[in-house]
This record gives C-alpha cells, sequence and structure tokens, in this order.
DNA sequence: TTCTTTTAGCGCAGAAGCGCGGTAAAGGAG
DNA sequence: CTCCTTTACCGCGCTTCTGCGCTAAAAGAA
C-alpha cells in the first residue's frame, strides 16, 4: 500500500478523491424463522419502516459495517453477513448518489434481543406488504429466497437449532423456512445420512420416543 | 428527488458528501465459449493482466459502467451484465480505498472483435495460472462457476449457439462449459423438450442426419 | 455398386427415488 | 389397568430415471 505520505496520481496529476464517489451504504435484512415462517426485523424510522443500515465509514469493510450497524440499531452481535446484491439506480435515494450494498444475516429467534425499541420482528408476508423505504423489500425477498435455497438440501445450514433435536424438529424448522409441508419419507431420508444420532431418545414425551441428533463435526456437507 | 438547489443535509448540517467515500470501480470477467471450453478475455496492462474495469462515473448505473468500459477497451457491445460480488478488502488497491463490483458478461465466441491489441481472449485454466491484478482470480472463478451453474440444466441460456442447431452442437457447447463429458441420453432427454424443433435436418454431413433446433419463442425456461 | 464408417435416435432392463400403509412404543384418558 | 391417541420408523410396491445396446440413415471408400 502507498503510504500516505505518497498519495497516488494518475496521468493528469489528480488523486482518486478528486473525482466524483458515490456515498455506500449497507442494509441488512436480519431473518429468523418463527413458528409461523421466516420473519425479518423491521426499523420504525419517521417515514416507512426500513432494514437496518448504516453508511460505510472510512476504509471499513461492508462485513464490518453490516456487524457494526446490527450492533447499534438491534444490539445484535457475532453474525456472518452473506452479501447479496448492490442496488445502484440512479435516483433512488432522494439524499443523493447512494449506492446501497444488501446483506443477508440469520440469528435464532431465541438469540434475537432487541434492545431497541423501534426495531420489530415481524413476519415476511407482513413486511412485504407494508410500504418500506428505498429498495428494501425487493432485498427482502432475495435475502428470503436465498435462505429458502439454502435449506432446500441441506440440514439447518444456518444452525438455527439448539441441538440436541429430533427429525420432526429438524423438519418443522425446514417447513417454516419453505413456508410449506414436506414429505415425511423424502425429508428423512435426505436429512438422516447427513446428521450425527446421538444414540439417545428423548423422553416425557407423548408418542414412541425420538431419536436424538446432531450436527456432525466439521463441514455439515 | 432533492434538487439541486436545495441539497440535503443531515442533524449536523453536514451533505452526504462531507463524509469519506470509496471510490468505486467495476471489473468485468467477460467470458466466451471456446471448442476448449471457457475462455476470458485479459487486458495487458502495465504490470499483471487484469479484467477490463473502469470507475464509475458521477451518477451511472453500474450495469452502464461495465457497457462502458468494454466499448472503451474491447469493442464489445450490447451486453447484459450480471452483477456477482462486491470486493472491499481495506487495502486490496494500493491507489487508495477502491470497491470493485465483479460482473460477468458472456460472448459467443463469433461476436468478440478484439480491437484493442493488448486485450486477448485466454483460455480458462491458462488465466488462473497467470498472476492477475487484485482480486481478479476470484472474479474469473466467481464468474466460470455462475456460467456453469447456468448451463447445468437448461439449453444455452446465453444463447451461445447460431440457430438452428442440432443436439449434438448443444451438446458440445455445455461439455465445454462445463469442462467435462456429459451422458448422451441423459442429456437429451433433458434438452429436448425445451427445445422447438424446425423440422428440418442437416444435410451434407456424414452419419444420420441430425434434427435441427431452435429456442422456444418466449423464455426457454 | 457394395461395404464400411459415422452418427442419430429409440427400446429396454436395472437402479434409484417416492409415498403409502403397517407396526412399534410411549403417554394420557377413563 | 385398559384402551386410545400420538408419534417414530420401516417394508413394499410403484414410478421415474439412467445407461447400454440396437437399429436406422446417410456419406465415403473400394
Amino acid at each position: 500500500m502507498t503510504p500516505a505520505s505518497e498519495p497516488y496520481r494518475d496521468s493528469s496529476g489528480r488523486a482518486l478523491t478528486d473525482y466524483p464517489r458515490p456515498s455506500v451504504a449497507v442494509d441488512t435484512a436480519v431473518l429468523t424463522v418463527t413458528e409461523g415462517g421466516i420473519a425479518v426485523v423491521l426499523v420504525e424510522s419517521e417515514g416507512d419502516a426500513a432494514l437496518p443500515g448504516t453508511f460505510l465509514h472510512e476504509s471499513e469493510a461492508l462485513a464490518d459495517a453490516v456487524l457494526r450497524s446490527l450492533r447499534e440499531k438491534a444490539g445484535i452481535e457475532g453474525l456472518a453477513p452473506r452479501q447479496l446484491h448492490v442496488f445502484d439506480r440512479p435516483g433512488r435515494d432522494s439524499r443523493g448518489w447512494v449506492l446501497s450494498v444488501a446483506h443477508r444475516v440469520v440469528v435464532p429467534e431465541r438469540m434475537l434481543r432487541l434492545d431497541d425499541a423501534h426495531a420489530r420482528v415481524t413476519p415476511l408476508a407482513e413486511a412485504l406488504a407494508r410500504p418500506l423505504a428505498y429498495d428494501h423489500d425487493e432485498i427482502i425477498r432475495r435475502a428470503a429466497e436465498s435462505l429458502r435455497t439454502d435449506y432446500r438440501d441441506s440440514p439447518d445450514p444456518e444452525r438455527l437449532m439448539a441441538e440436541p433435536f429430533t427429525l420432526r424438529e429438524l423438519q418443522q424448522v425446514h417447513e417454516a423456512v419453505a413456508g410449506a409441508r414436506l414429505p415425511r419419507d423424502a425429508f428423512r431420508r435426505a436429512m438422516e445420512p447427513r446428521l450425527r444420532a446421538t444414540g439417545e431418545l428423548t423422553s416425557g414425551t407423548r408418542g414412541k420416543p425420538a431419536r436424538l441428533f446432531r450436527m456432525p463435526k466439521a463441514s455439515q456437507r
């Protein structure tokens, strides 16, 4: 990296900062899975509801800006943001030339401690039915679709479940994500080989006790 | 949009441009498919080879910046850029704080007219074996992977082939993209229902004449 | 002309996947 | 204590998919 004492100059003697640059924001769809399906955290601001977001600070990585905005606006910690898409339509932000890099994070419902009163967990359908700021409905749609894709053929890739769990519990989470009932046998056959059986059984429940599973050690493939 | 005469001010009275902003570049993997497989356009600059790219101009859409850079650097016209990923690692560009939005475009080999002497079509493996500027090897890997995904279960989604074509020709293109032989019968069964038979046959070739196909009218689903 | 070579296209048997129903195993109701 | 309800889990037939090999059809060689 060029030291600050010798800034870069192009062939016309100008530094990069002599050219027009956009403001860059990050906006994040914080998803969780409730009994009723996918839900998303919305922040109630002056106008329409919005996703938590912030402007990128100097020399900050996008993922760090996402984590900072979640910490400040929703008291959420320790996540792995996934980049979705850059929204760049000229005029999308009335304040000026702003690019927004959309992200997705997924949090277990029990880990969501919204200490900020105007941040609320909103079911997906309800969130999309409301008027939302900027392109935030499109971001939510992409985030939900990417979550559904991830859950299509891998057991709980976002580690939403507390261990150990039964196959039925796993299926209920997958059905909440998919927003549809899943065929029981096909689900079992696809998932069981990718789990690690603990050898223990549930007790105190109605019906035949179920076997308990954990995620396999390293990559759950 | 707020008129220019009344620029936006935040609660501390500052405009967006009073805060530090990154330079935003676009870098594009221009892919084509040759007999030998996927190939990518590399620009030979002073140092390592690089992908064609440019800085985003004021209020310009990312896709427009991609098209402008390809027109200027490689004489390529009329494409649909697809956004891949934003590269944001601090220090990735020695000239300063630069975000790069990686894109992919796909061009039929016969449409590539590189009027610029230092832009060259390079086979994928060769390109990845060379030292490349910035994160350009990662961009090429992502671009090739997305192309392979697209060709996995849809006939020639990038319309690389001249019509009409035979199933064998289609399979050869798909094998070049996949970098592997594909099973003949499974390929036929997957693709034929998604094509429109012209009713015509090849002639002047050795062996039994093949039926000729075109893409279906609207979406090739 | 006749045989050989090349490639398209189809029939068929084996494999794999799917869902239905049956059985086992526990708690709760009466 | 007995029966009923609930849920787990497995066997079995059915459908779908896969790949092999056969046949057809045309060009080129002899």
